[in-house]
RNA sequence: GGUCUGGUAGCUCAGUUGGAUAGAGCAACAGCCUUCUAAGCUGUGGGUCAUUGGUUCGAAUCCAAUCCAGAUCACCA
């Protein structure tokens, strides 16, 4: 269904069209926006452009429109207009209004079940979100990155869409050898069964443990004199994680034995939090099994010489023309880098893409975070010069760190928030909160709702902020459920349905016809107020897509649901009359305010309770 | 030093191609529950949109310079 904004822009292009005999006018020249709280009215008609066009004054314009559109020919569709400036405010027709609301909103979604218009051009699109390492358990910013790579999932499948969602999982290199090792050393055979301790948290205690000991020797080759850089260097705990990646990249039997069972431990632990957080994937590599891969593509690139060896045998790329340095893509010793993995998984995720769909991929987007700017541009450059297909429209969706009040989170300085952690915070908070609230639920319904309005606060938390920017996170002042957040969405939405149901909504209204009325209840402010946001559902979603942005929906929903409570707290419906049908109107108004609800908060990836 | 982000209320953030007197939440203060769920609603106070200049009918938004903060510029990931 098509927002009010573009049906009235059409509108107005139609009549000025007519009444300027001008047939060169485009959308462009018709600007319509959302009227200023200080003015009376619904939209206005901002002149300007349209002046500069028409090379006529404001003033000229807004007669001529004004005396031609009262005129009973044409649309009854204003009630009045109000010249202030160049901005021509008018107000919409009570009838009109109700009108477009049963007929393009409740009717089309009684019959369609469905808000959104799909897009003219269905996109095949990859998604890569997630990436975990194996070594330690998700934190802060992994939420974020997960939270954003379903919701936008959601949006774009909404729009129309198809994706695929991928995750490249780093289970491979000198930072996993680190935890291995601590391990070995200092493990006694112990295991997350042994300990009681979820496997990935168990795995990431090693990596602190090496970071520890590391530290440690670095300190005693400090006091016998050595330079910080040698000592960083030469810390025999370092040595032999490195001697460690050796053996693995040797295929040591023992060593990969143990890396495949601390691997796996990690992996379930990972297993475990996806699924509470809701996070699913079409496709899953690991980087283990694809590294190698991409020593091939590199190969061909020096046979076609795009690439070059430098003259320590380093395999090597000329990105000056692009405005960047040269770029080492393989090492001197053969080994495979970072990016050596990405341009194999570029490769390969196109392939298996193709095939699987029958169709080229229009898009893959990266969710990665801003720190990685830098080598995703080089990356997009290297499989463009590569020849790598579907090179151009790689685009790398960054995102802003997640910082703490006291600054950056550094895994090594303790200074993280763990996911788990955090959700299980979130999660007792709530139940705390409902248990103060009193309302009389079991002991299992309090744990249910508590999980799902954890979990939601936090989503809701971290979607609702521009993703590019960075954030602050202050754990005391983030978690509470009031204000701008998920409880407030999930409480609006429950009182919806209680209402409702105590108004026997779906038995003696939900199908009862409701075209005409007497209006006078749009007459009323916080009515009219929600119907016109309503009416702006579809331009949301839709510009959520195009920016890639779900704060976007986030926003908008809060914005809906505020205006709803407001509206809530004003009339009360069960006392209004239903000769008229404004009752009628009135549930109709609050059954689509709680769809739209429940449709944009599941595509943001968050849960709605029945009752809280 | 180069490149890229950002700087809006005490704090956390919105502000959609330049539009009217810059908006929310939190915190503070004052009200509203025998009436459809008060995790709610209503109101008050709080701003040199980092600074300076420019572009024009109009600038938080575009341009330039300066200041500040962050990221990045590895044969790390």
């Amino acid at each position: 269904m098509k927002s009010i904004i573009t049906t009235l822009q059409a509108l107005f292009l139609r009549y000025t069209q007519e009444i300027f005999s001008n047939e060169s006018l485009t959308l462009h020249d018709i600007q319509i926006t959302e009227i200023n709280a200080n003015f009376k009215g619904d939209y206005t008609l901002v002149l300007f452009a349209l002046s500069k066009k028409l090379k006529q004054s404001p003033q000229q314009i807004a007669d001529l429109l004004i005396t031609t559109l009262s005129k009973p020919n044409y649309d009854h569709i204003f009630e009045s207009f109000e010249l202030v400036q160049g901005f021509l405010n008018f107000k919409l027709q009570a009838s009109y209004l109700w009108k477009l609301f049963n007929k393009d909103y409740y009717n089309v979604y009684i019959y369609e079940h469905n808000f959104i218009e799909k897009s003219t051009q269905p996109k095949l699109i990859c998604l890569e979100y997630s990436s975990p390492n194996t070594n330690k358990p998700l934190h802060l910013g992994h939420l974020r990155n997960n939270f954003l790579g379903m919701a936008l999932c959601n949006i774009l499948e909404k729009i129309g869409h198809t994706v695929v969602k991928t995750c490249i999982v780093n289970d491979r290199g000198i930072h996993i050898c680190k935890s291995m090792l601590a391990w070995q050393l200092y493990g006694n055979n112990e295991t997350p069964q042994s300990t009681g301790l979820k496997g990935d948290h168990f795995v990431g205690n090693y990596y602190v443990k090496f970071n520890e000991e590391y530290q440690k020797q670095i300190q005693i080759l400090l006091a016998e004199g050595a330079s910080k850089p040698d000592a960083e260097k030469n810390a025999p705990i370092l040595l032999q994680a490195q001697n460690l990646l050796k053996k693995w990249e040797d295929n040591d039997h023992e060593t990969l034995r143990i890396w495949e069972k601390m691997n796996n431990w990690v992996l379930d632990g990972f297993k475990e939090t996806y699924l509470r957080i809701g996070s699913k994937f079409d496709k899953t590599y690991f980087e283990s099994k694809i590294y190698k891969l991409g020593k091939n593509i590199i190969k061909q690139g020096l046979q076609d010489n795009i690439l070059y060896q430098d003259i320590n045998g380093a395999v090597c790329i000329d990105l000056t023309q692009e405005k960047l340095d040269n770029k080492v893509l393989q090492r001197a010793d053969g080994t495979a880098i970072y990016i050596t993995q990405d341009l194999a998984l570029a490769d390969l995720k196109y392939q298996d893409i193709k095939k699987e769909n029958q169709q080229e991929i229009d898009q893959s987007i990266y969710v990665v975070g801003n720190e990685q700017n830098h080598h995703f541009e080089v990356l997009k450059h290297v499989c463009i010069k590569l020849q790598i297909k579907g090179s151009q429209n790689i685009y790398h969706l960054s995102y802003g760190m997640v910082e703490l009040p006291t600054g950056k989170m550094k895994s090594r300085e303790g200074t993280v928030v763990d996911a788990d952690n955090l959700i299980d915070d979130l999660v007792s908070l709530a139940k705390n909160k409902t248990l103060e609230l009193n309302k009389g639920f079991k002991e299992d319904q309090v744990d249910n709702l508590a999980e799902i309005l954890g979990i939601a606060s936090i989503k809701f938390f971290l979607l609702r902020m521009d993703p590019k920017n960075k954030m602050v996170f202050n754990p005391e002042e983030s978690l509470d459920f009031k204000g701008f957040t998920a409880a407030f969405i999930q409480y609006t939405y429950v009182r919806i349905r209680s209402l409702l149901e105590k108004n026997n909504f779906d038995n003696d209204y939900k199908n009862k016809p409701c075209a005409v009325g007497y209006y006078n209840i749009l007459e009323n402010a916080s009515v009219r107020n929600l119907l016109k946001k309503i009416f702006l559902y579809n331009d949301k979603m839709s510009l959520a897509a195009t920016m890639y942005n779900p704060a976007i929906l986030a926003q908008y929903i809060y914005d809906l649901c505020q205006l709803f409570n407001s509206f809530y707290n004003e009339v009360q419906i069960k006392h209004e009359n239903d000769i008229d049908n404004t009752k009628t109107f009135l549930l109709m108004l609050s059954f689509i305010t709680k769809e739209i609800i429940y449709d944009s908060v599941t595509t943001l990836g968050i849960t709605l309770p029945n009752e809280m």
